[in-house]
DNA sequence: ACGCGCCGTGCTCATATGAGCAAAGATCCC
DNA sequence: GGGATCTTTGCTCATATGAGCACGGCGCGT
């Protein structure tokens, strides 16, 4: 009878949910008091018999944010939808797009805002609608002068957000590696810059992306590194970059050597922060996602659906310097 | 605010079908009344945001059926679903189940059922249940003597569905296709034949497949025909055969002399009878349902949704003898 | 500018649904 | 076989939801 119980839950399911009977007339079709009904149906409900899926492009997926925030000690996450994206750059938009509507809705309102740069930040600074803030203070928080045509980017991702939030934007006037160290030194020194860092970190809250190890990263393409650097970091252990600085699998800054010439906030810094939201999506970026929330690099996480499903089933809470090299 | 709308539509949704949480509630997150929450919920089922899907293979898709009812004027139409289906075999399976269901619950119950053979006759007759009528004479329509090794077959389908049904089979002692039309009148006209033909006649219902037109067909397997006869078949509009007999897309015999020479009950029988139930599933057959619809060899038709949505799309009402053939 | 009509809103009331409970069956162990 | 227990069933009552309506704001035409 078991076995019959389920098909009589199959069948009231589709009478209930698609063909919008109410409970009682499905009692009468298949001779069952309302009762059975409702009973049958909630058991359609809790064997997973009965799917909901929202589909629009801005739909979030509600019960994996919960999961992804109690797996990984969140703060809060945010995922969004991959139903029916068609390309990657789909993809991006919408996460870009619910990071935007997520910083427009923080309460209370960031008076300053630290913020790294990149093709995502520039997506979120392009959803960002006008009013989001009523003045908000944006500081740029890794080095941002582009080396090549790119150059700009990076400003008026800053300068996007600001405006847009009735503030203004503060440059990091740095690049963000020098190629030797002395110089990083010097630069750091200069008033000009250390101000902004004192800013920067200084800041309510932070928002930042981070970048996949490979080839296609904004610091080859800025000209910061080679291919070959790049090649030789995932070699060591890089899964990506964040905020302009290469970590392994468990957050840690691959090359020291490196990282002391690179300009900007330290990791320490977004890991003290009372609010630090990361927006990463896609799959070449899982490894590099998964670093950055098994080391608390941030308390709020925008990402897509497929990512947080990769999130929550690799505990990234037991954190694992192997591993996840080279899903991408 | 139409645009705002929209997205406070989808949060909501979000909350109700996700969360859990009530209208109430709902409201009281999104500042709005529980009245406007439901009217945004009832808009986001209205503009398809919400999608509900039920995901069993047992499962059947209501709302298509209503359409391919009501399109395709039957009288009743059975529709599977497809979702989560592996291979053609699992599809075959499904549609066999719910075509066996469906024979469990007619009322009332027939006495005398007319059935042709087949692979999808033998998978209903063994998803069948015991006892799932209290005496049916199950009578076969069409020449069921195979020439190989698959002998049997058709006669154990037969007496299957009658045993279980707590009746007696009454098989056709004839071959499907004779060489000669002389032999054809001959067998046609001795009693043992005549007789299982007069009782297949007056059958209360009809239970029967179709094949299609390619050389994977019974009647090949089976030696009635050769590949190449098909294929000639198909070149002169053959779109399948029903109970042995080729159709054209508009459910017309394709040659007449093939056709004289095919023992049992002509098309015009299932035409003109009250109940006639077609299985008929898989994409390879879209074409023959099509033709078997929109001729009205059948009352009933049990398929699977690919099929019915197929069906549906191509109003088979106004049939057109051209068009689908070799969209297998 | 004024009145007209339409749309969106929040309401009342009827209905549908879910929680919790007591009785009836089924099951299991002795 | 008999009793104890656990499950299933049908109920009462509280709650959630949907239909229909009256009101107010807005745009439109004159």
């Amino acid at each position: 009878m078991i076995e019959s119980d389920e098909l009589l839950s199959i069948r009231a399911a589709e009478l209930y949910y698609e063909e919008d009977k109410t409970q009682d007339e499905i009692g009468s079709i298949l001779a069952l008091t309302r009762w059975k009904v409702g009973r049958l149906l909630a058991q359609a409900k809790a064997s997973g018999f009965v799917r909901i899926e929202i589909v629009h492009p801005r739909a979030r997926r509600l019960p994996v944010e919960r999961r992804l925030r109690e797996t990984c000690g969140l703060a809060d996450a945010i995922v969004v939808s991959t139903s029916g994206v068609e390309d990657q750059d789909e993809l991006q938009s919408r996460t870009a797009q619910a990071a935007a509507d997520y910083l427009a809705t923080l309460r209370p309102v960031p008076r300053t805002l630290g913020i790294s740069w990149g093709r995502t930040l520039d997506d979120v600074s392009r959803h960002l609608h006008d009013g989001w803030a009523g003045g908000v203070d944006v500081v740029q928080i890794n080095g941002g002068v582009s080396l090549n045509r790119r150059a700009g980017t990076a400003a008026s991702t800053a300068v996007t957000i600001a405006q847009k939030g009735g503030g203004h934007a503060t440059l990091l006037p740095s690049p963000a590696i020098l190629e030797r160290l002395e110089t990083k030194r010097a630069i750091e020194s200069d008033r000009a810059v250390s101000a902004v860092l004192d800013l920067a970190s200084n800041a309510d809250a932070y928002l930042f992306s981070a970048g996949a190890a490979d080839a296609t990263s904004v610091l080859v393409d800025s000209g910061y590194l080679t291919s070959d650097d790049v090649a030789g970091l995932v070699r060591r252990g890089a899964v990506g970059d964040v905020v302009g600085r290469y970590v392994d699998g468990a957050g840690a800054i691959v090359d020291e050597r490196l990282d002391e010439r690179t300009i900007g906030l330290p990791l320490e810094s977004l890991r003290a922060a009372q609010l630090s939201i990361a927006v990463i999506a896609g799959a070449a970026k899982h490894a590099v996602a998964r670093a950055v929330v098994a080391s608390g690099l941030c308390t709020v996480l925008v990402t897509d659906e497929e990512t947080a499903l990769h999130l929550i089933e690799n505990h990234p809470s037991v954190p694992d310097s192997e591993g996840q090299r080279g899903t991408a």
